[in-house]
RNA sequence: GUCCCCUUCGUCUAGAGGCCUAGGACACCGCCCUUUCACGGCGGUAACACGGGUUCGAAUCCCGUAGGGGACGCCA
């Protein structure tokens, strides 16, 4: 049998970080079997579906490098589909007609709440005679589910979960409008789709069983269900806007890697042993149901930033340097010349090593791709250049001089170390001035490293601008 | 309220009855490396929610308690 995995999303906002992780899974999972991963968008509710969040669900997916196979399925465009299965149970009596409006069912529930008692569908129209309708009330469809036994789920990850057939209530399949309601929706597609692994939310755990109930109706084959934690924020509740929950576009934009967002995820409620850092090849071959955990696990940024540092550091310059031009010159508010970039290339393995993000990255290539002396960032480097700093620089300027033509690392290392001994002070003593007269912070590549990048002639502008 | 689920360092996790004096990672704290910041190396603080069983032996199995989460829509 061929594994066939969804996502599948519905397009009332961005794509979020849980259903970032649900994709991922189900992608791994298929990959992992040599089975096909489906998209499907969910966008029956007509009202909340937008087609902006269609477009940002599909381009987070891509960021993330998550494709689906063959082409998305609307959920939508299928509805005629959907009544017609609804029709068809209703024919066999597995679904019957109801004319309780939505007024009467809000009482209905009121009055059960203020009892004490679960809200539940009381079964008005269930054995009512349809001939008993209200005159012009449209009625729904819903689904005359077994009230006596249990409904028995085993779930890849939850294991073997029961409820008893009286707790569920005969959910609506199709509404007075004709449309379909999402229970009935993904049941019907799932089938026609030829799912065979439901991985999603353990927000849908309950949704399980009554659509169960759908399938066993239909004499549908059951799918095999993997329910997966949700992720929480730093406080234990379910992610939401409340914690700033935010779409994995933003995280793009915070200059986030995808390569270091999947291997988060990945390692957000599944594990391995001791693996870490885990490539998206060898999640493909190690990811399978058995490794999920059943807890719910909390999203660390810290880690995430952790992570994504490592994938900074071992990304290629020829990747990275793509990625980051754009910040940088957004920064400098222009284009990034020859010699700039030229810079940025040679610099790059000094500088990527220390950033934990692309925003970061961009930020400490400024120094590169500027000319002229770089803006000073904070107040403990603007304190290094004191007078007595500045005029060291000065004199650091001169004998450099006489280094011009030979510029290498190794050769300006040198003739600094014999400046500061000629002059009496420790290496320290030079070099941080010239870091922060350099590169406008306290914090850089090796200080030689960065003379050499940045050229004789660039030094020495910036040098006597520092000396005054 | 009703039903379902969960519970190992602050966080993510390893752990399938003896390999556990509970391992790893992030974070934190030291030390080393060092011109700075990182990286790296070495070391440290830190957890089996609680109570009962079962067993020669329980983080692991069972029951209960507490805490947490999820679901209870003509939303998905």
């Amino acid at each position: 049998m061929t594994v066939v995995t969804r996502f599948a999303p519905s397009p009332t906002g961005f794509l979020h970080i849980g259903g970032a992780r649900t994709a991922l899974f189900n992608w791994l999972f298929a990959k992992h079997h040599g089975g096909k991963y489906l998209l499907r968008i969910e966008d029956t509710d007509r009202a909340r579906s937008t087609e902006p969040a269609i477009a940002a669900i599909l381009d987070g997916l891509s960021w993330l490098g998550l494709d689906w196979d063959g082409d998305v399925t609307y959920q939508f465009s299928r509805a005629a589909r959907h009544a017609e299965v609804a029709r068809e149970m209703l024919a066999t009596g597995n679904a019957y007609l109801c004319y309780a409006s939505p007024q009467e069912l809000d009482e209905m529930r009121a009055a059960q709440k203020a009892a004490g008692k679960p809200t539940r569908y009381d079964g008005r129209w269930r054995d009512r005679d349809p001939k008993e309708a209200p005159a012009g009330v449209a009625p729904v469809i819903r689904l005359k589910a077994p009230q006596a036994g249990q409904t028995v789920i085993q779930d890849a990850v939850q294991g073997e979960v029961t409820v008893e057939n009286a707790q569920l209530d005969d959910m609506i399949l199709l509404r007075a409008d004709g449309t379909p309601t999402y229970m009935l929706a993904v049941v019907v597609d799932d089938h026609d789709m030829g799912v065979t692994h439901v991985i999603r939310g353990d927000d849908h755990l309950n949704n399980a069983f009554r659509q169960l109930q759908i399938i066993k109706a239909m004499g549908w084959p059951e799918p095999v269900y993997a329910h997966i934690p949700l992720i929480h924020g730093a406080d234990g509740a379910k992610l939401s806007k409340r914690h700033g929950a935010l779409g994995v576009d933003a995280y793009r934009d915070m200059g986030f890697l995808p390569a270091a967002l999947r291997n988060y995820l990945l390692r957000l409620g599944w594990g391995h042993g001791d693996d870490e850092i885990i490539s998206t090849a060898q999640a493909i071959e190690w990811f399978d149901l058995p490794g999920v955990g059943r807890s719910a696990s909390r999203f660390d940024m810290v880690k995430l930033t952790n992570l994504n540092s490592h994938y900074v550091r071992e990304t290629p310059d020829r990747e990275l340097i793509p990625l980051v031009l754009p910040l940088v010159e957004k920064r400098i508010g222009g284009k990034v010349d020859s010699i700039a970039l030229q810079r940025i290339e040679r610099g790059m393995p000094g500088v990527k090593q220390r950033a934990h993000t692309l925003v970061e990255l961009a930020d400490s290539l400024l120094f590169y791709a500027r000319h002229g002396s770089p803006a000073i960032v904070d107040d403990k480097a603007r304190a290094l250049l004191t007078a007595e700093a500045r005029s060291l620089l000065g004199k650091l300027a001169s004998a450099l001089d006489a280094q011009a033509t030979d510029w290498g690392e190794k050769q300006v290392e040198d003739a600094i170390r014999h400046f500061a001994e000629a002059q009496g002070v420790k290496l320290g003593h030079v070099a941080q001035p010239l870091r922060v007269a350099l590169t406008g912070s306290t914090a850089s590549p090796g200080i030689f490293e960065v003379l050499a990048v940045l050229g004789a002639s660039e030094t020495k502008t910036r040098l006597q601008a520092a000396a005054g």
